[in-house]
DNA sequence: CTGAGACCTGAATCACCTGTCAGGTTTGAA
DNA sequence: TTCAAACCTGACAGGTGATTCAGGTCTCAG
């Protein structure tokens, strides 16, 4: 054990190098997708020796992993910063997803390396995934004591309003516009203002408390 | 040109060797991924020699395009067979997701190749979704048509409701139970019933049409 | 000034792959 | 029976890329 070959961080310089590294992992996997993501196109970017990779990380695995957490990490603060100061749990809603499809527009590239880390690493995915929905969860759950949604499993609705945001996003944002049959980098859109409006009606009409009611029932009522 | 390099399939003996390769690199593609399905693997599999797979094909990704095709078709098929019966939009709907739930369970592996084509073959994704979309979408329209379906654009629904069947799918079908971090093949599973409802009420609540109202209207009505 | 340890390097090793090719084997129509 | 087309084969040329390693360089406490 000449060498300090794992985790140890390092000692001021060191992790700046490490930081470097990160980060051009960080473009050349979104440029290049996992599969043609060399390491020596990492450390290039990165402007060291292909051995030092080594030094700071065990495998271009592993890398990769530990970008879709710190990604994870930054939509969950984007959409919690931004729905944090909402009053009604619909604002919060609003706010949230638009926080979502602004992040996504922001790292159109980005957020494609999340999305394969289905194939390259599940349980980072799985990870990812679960916690945001852990979010969706909490608000619901609150919002339907406040009785600002109707009776439905939180976590049902949850998971389904995460599809929601995907699919969408993966259609408007990442494929851009009508045209564009997939983003080019060049495109940078957002989901437009009328497909927002709609996707936001669809889903408060689905929360949405029943009209005039005040408890849980499980039947409808008799006519008068 | 001394040898039939290309497409021309074949006369007889050379359909079923095809067959063979298709299905074993069904197999190995739903078992692997695509970046570790290697020709040889799906040659041996198949039982035939690996320059036979050339003599039908230009390459991998050229397998697997055609692969994402006929399970699209497939997928197709099961949802429009499943739901055609149905008198109602909502008893359509159910049938149609509980089609598609019920194909991701029986190949679950094989969903998940669809997934992979995102980064393997963005055009053949976005062919499959769109398809499935389209369907949607001639649905939802004909049953606004007829009332069946509240004010809301048909297109952003249709990606909605895609997004929600590719997320549960993934979580409860695709992940296993609640346990399986994501599927070793074992489990076998299928969105559980509970839970189907709650995601079809979800919808139906979604997309059902104002209570008492007999036309589109941009406002609610004044109260008596 | 000096040496230990942290850092860095990039050529070289290994493990695989894809797609090709020169040369067999089969099949069936004449 | 005979031969050509249709099939098949598997070794191999040409590549790629992850990971290792033997050998520097740099820094700073002593």
């Amino acid at each position: 054990m000449t060498t300090t070959p794992r985790k140890p961080p390092a000692t001021k310089k060191g992790t700046a190098t490490r930081k470097s590294i990160i980060d051009a992992a960080e473009a050349i996997f979104a440029e290049h997708g996992y599969a043609d993501a060399s390491v020596s196109r990492i450390t290039e970017r990165a402007g060291v020796g292909q051995g030092t990779f080594y030094l700071y990380f065990d495998s271009k695995l592993q890398v990769f992993e530990e970008l879709v957490e710190d990604l994870n990490s930054r939509v969950r603060h984007a959409m919690t910063i931004a729905s944090s100061g909402a009053a009604t749990r619909l604002e919060g809603e609003r706010a949230g997803f638009r926080a979502f499809f602004a992040f996504t527009a922001e790292h159109p590239a980005l957020y494609r390396v999340v999305r394969e880390a289905e194939f390259v690493s599940p349980t980072a995915l799985t990870l990812h995934y679960t916690r945001i929905v852990e979010g969706y969860i909490v608000n619901l759950t609150r919002a339907r004591g406040r009785g600002e949604v109707g009776d439905i499993d939180p976590t049902v609705a949850a998971w389904v309003l995460m599809g929601i945001g995907e699919m969408v996003g993966m259609r408007w944002v990442l494929w851009g516009g009508d045209d564009a049959p997939h983003g080019s980098d060049a495109a940078r859109a957002t989901v437009p203002d009328e497909v927002f409006d709609q996707v936001m009606t669809f889903i408060e009409r689905a929360l949405a408390p029943p009209l005039h009611q005040d408890r849980t029932t499980d039947e409808g009522e008799a006519p008068s």
